[in-house]
DNA sequence: ATGGTGGCGCGGCCA
């Protein structure tokens, strides 16, 4: 299984993107963030013509979630119990025996604010969720644009991030009380380059100088750690005309 | 410290 997770900052303007990049790389799964479309204006038709099935989870504007599949996807899920929140972040489905939680997490805008605050409290949260979900299906993922790196390898430059929102302490202990359920971060099970990152900036040319973090993550719980067989960033689309400031992460399984 | 860019939607908000 050949899974990826890609935040594409408007699905309406990165449709293109995504169908050219679904035929060249033919992923099994495809977990989308900041679709900014409501459901009623979802381009289904051409994500089915592309030969893939989706479901989605969108609002208009901000936020929304879909996942892509070659297979028939079970068991949806688009709110987390018990937390009741208007923005749609959240995808889960079963696709090929494999429990997949598409996340995106919220931004938190800055260090302190009530945003942050927010951003914890979701977290604890979904991580709660994720502990009941992780007793129920020994092949789980949890994928998306999580909004924080987890270490300063991730950063590019770790002193003028140092507690910024994104790397402050407090996000890194909640993304490790999520790992500390079973899950590992996949590009770490394998050699990278150093400098490997899945956002930058539009802002001051970032990508250009590679001014990026790691804040895009694809966990697996130990059952398909055991199974995971590459780990890895394509920057291609990045380089495109009119690129989301996000890139692919491409995770695959032996299964 | 600010601003730099982009998407949405038409003034700001969000990232």
């Amino acid at each position: 299984m050949k899974i990826a997770t890609w935040n594409v900052n408007s699905l309406k303007v990165r449709l293109p993107h995504v169908l050219d990049w679904l035929a060249s790389e033919q992923p099994d799964v495809l977990c989308l963030q900041e679709t900014k479309l409501s459901d009623e204006n979802f381009p289904a038709d051409e994500i089915s013509a592309a030969g893939y099935e989706v479901v989605f989870s969108g609002q208009k504007t901000y936020n929304g979630v879909a996942t892509i599949s070659k297979s028939h996807a079970t068991d949806i899920v688009t709110d987390v119990p018990g937390l009741d929140d208007p923005q749609r972040r959240i995808l889960g489905t079963t696709i090929d025996g494999v429990r997949v939680l598409n996340l995106y997490v919220v931004n938190g805008q800055e260090v302190g604010s009530d945003k942050f605050a927010h951003k914890l409290h979701w977290l604890e949260m979904v991580t709660g969720y994720i502990g009941t979900q992780l007793k129920e299906h020994e092949h789980f993922i949890v994928l998306g644009d999580f909004n924080i790196a987890p270490a300063d390898a991730d950063v590019h430059d770790p002193e003028a991030w140092h507690e910024r929102i994104l790397c402050s302490t407090p996000e890194r202990d909640a993304l490790g009380r999520m790992l500390e359920l079973g899950l590992q971060d996949t590009f770490r099970l394998f050699p990278q380059e150093e400098k490997s990152f899945s956002w930058w900036d539009y802002r001051a040319a970032a990508f250009r100088r590679n001014m990026g973090l790691r804040i895009d993550l694809i966990l697996a719980s130990q059952a398909l750690v055991a199974r995971c067989s590459a780990c890895y960033i394509d920057k291609a689309p990045r380089r495109l005309e009119r690129p989301s400031d996000h890139t692919p992460v491409v995770a695959e399984f032996s299964l």
